[in-house]
DNA sequence: CACGGTTGTTTGTCTATCAAACAACAAGGT
DNA sequence: ACCTTGTTGTTTGATAGACAAACAACCGTG
């Protein structure tokens, strides 16, 4: 009698149950797995997604604010601290003297941060070329369109 | 000569640089706009998204054991043992000897806990509708397929 | 110049996670 | 029966990431 569809023991797989019915459920699930296979391929430059992040957002924003850098990527100002003195200590980002203002700090790449940028961003090209390989051209344009309605953009 | 495009104190929004052309980058930020409605959501009745996906995995595979409820929800089996013993103060699940395995526990909702459980069910449905209403039915089906390839599914 | 608001920083706290170790128990082989 | 190996839940320690509150230095406006 071990048929009773499922769960019973802690054998058989068990069944998602009402989660699978959810959108949201399955958009994080999808989320998770591009997420750690991208989480592993900056891995190999000794980098978080947040500290790729934090590069992307400092590369298309030369001399932004540590605030300004806090805001875009949705944590607090406290927090970007230590973000930043990881960085600067591998010296791939530099706080540099802001010009009219002596309190904040301009945020720069440094010629190596900007170089490990580069062939980073190389390597997230290929990530994602692999991760949406089963998605065609236009299914990956319905797919980016459908999410930016979501995010209300 | 304020008009080089963008980015040079830390006043004019930060422009996302490369980010926004990742797909990853688009899922991502969909991803954390519901799950923040989500848990806002979750929060009125006392109850993290762990939680109430915790209460759902346990609702449709009643007498699991702690260690595939953690394998389900892709944590570690000692990271379990605290978030059961929450819902086990609160009376919504209890931790029930297993018939042929002394090690295990069987875990249930009681009937406390299904009765949170469907009413916090409910919520999520509305939710989920609020959420997604910017999407036509089709479109929903559409993004849930797409989703599902992406996630290996 | 005085005052309120902002910036970066420090400190403390909280939550969530894993890793390693452990006792109790299960299962299989001999 | 015994021994070995693996599993289950648990405890403990460590780590990472985030927030909140407070602070000195500084800006801008009145």
């Amino acid at each position: 009698m071990a048929d009773t569809a499922v769960a019973e023991g802690g054998n058989g797989m068990p069944v998602p149950g009402v989660l699978d019915g959810l959108l949201g459920y399955r958009l994080r699930r999808a989320q998770v797995a591009v997420f750690a296979d991208f989480a592993q391929t900056m891995a190999g430059y000794e980098l978080t997604p947040g500290q790729f992040g934090t590069l992307a957002l400092i590369a298309a924003n030369p001399g932004l604010s540590q605030t300004a850098l806090g805001t875009a990527l949705g944590i607090d100002r406290s927090s970007v601290v230590p973000l930043i003195d990881k960085l600067e200590r591998r010296r791939l980002v530099e706080r540099a003297p802001h010009a009219r203002d002596r309190r904040s700090h301009a945020l720069r790449l440094t010629d190596e941060g900007a170089a490990l940028f580069e062939t980073a961003r190389a390597a997230v090209a290929r990530h994602e070329a692999h991760i949406f390989a089963s998605l065609a051209p236009a299914e990956r344009e319905t797919l980016a369109r459908l999410l930016d309605r979501v995010s209300g953009v």
